[in-house]
DNA sequence: ATAGGAAGTACATAAAAAGATACTATTGGA
DNA sequence: TCCAATAGTATCTTTTTATGTACTTCCTAT
């Protein structure tokens, strides 16, 4: 383990993820491949085009995702994950299904906990 | 994939580790078992106590963690992974192990840029 | 009586992330 | 000639996160 949060590996990693943003963009691009700037904007309505363009430019800075300009008019540019970006594929993956789990599990303690029932391990009070 | 960035799981899993302070408060618990307060608090050396209180009382709420009171003078409080909270341990490992080789690529990458290799795809170009 | 230690709380402030709104370049077609 | 379409920039403002510094409570040991 790395104490020096410059170094904490695990913070590396998820600077890919953080953000507002980036999740959905890279469950975009992962689940659908390629995607032109204006249809990630249209798959999400609420980003403005600087938000959009900032988080690209992160990602691919991280080499994560790849951006391919095609000289034409109106122009054409086009984002898509590179062959290492898949390597993040499986902790998204993960995260996803961690998170429906932990949705389940916070709705059953929240149900047993308006049910009634008192703890028997007398951990609470604050 | 859940368009939706209230429900999406990702989000959810996500937001047990962001921050400035969780990863290292939950790498910590992990790897090193239960700690008082003020045990992270010189772990975390720059971390105030304000912001101690405020993760370890949201981890505390995702039932990541558990707070245990000894009703001592001076007061006893130690903070643990709950059973539950370890089943992160598989998404933080891989992020850590994904962080060290992320580091490796990208210093590999710019040690191949400076030695002024040029890009033969031609994906150049703001 | 007074100081000390643990685990906080309170309130004001600064820094970082995100948002709102308007603007630009290019050029093929009406 | 002027408009439309795409992929952005440029500024400014707001919201969200994190800091700084001080204060509180409880009992115990000096």
């Amino acid at each position: 383990m790395q104490k020096n949060p410059e170094q904490c590996q695990v913070v590396v990693a998820l600077d890919m993820i953080v953000g507002k943003w980036k999740p959905m963009i890279l469950l975009y691009l992962m689940n659908e491949g390629t995607k032109r700037f204006s249809e990630l904007k249209r798959l999400l309505p609420d980003i403005t085009p600087r938000m959009l363009t900032l988080q690209l430019r992160e990602l691919e800075a991280h080499d994560i995702i790849e951006r391919k300009v095609y000289p034409e008019v109106p122009p054409r540019v086009e984002y898509s994950m590179t062959e290492y970006g898949r390597t993040l594929e499986p902790i998204l993956e993960a995260m996803h299904e961690w998170g429906k789990a932990h949705l389940e599990h916070m709705k059953a303690k929240h149900a047993r906990q308006s049910e009634g029932v008192a703890d028997p391990s007398g951990k609470s009070g604050r």
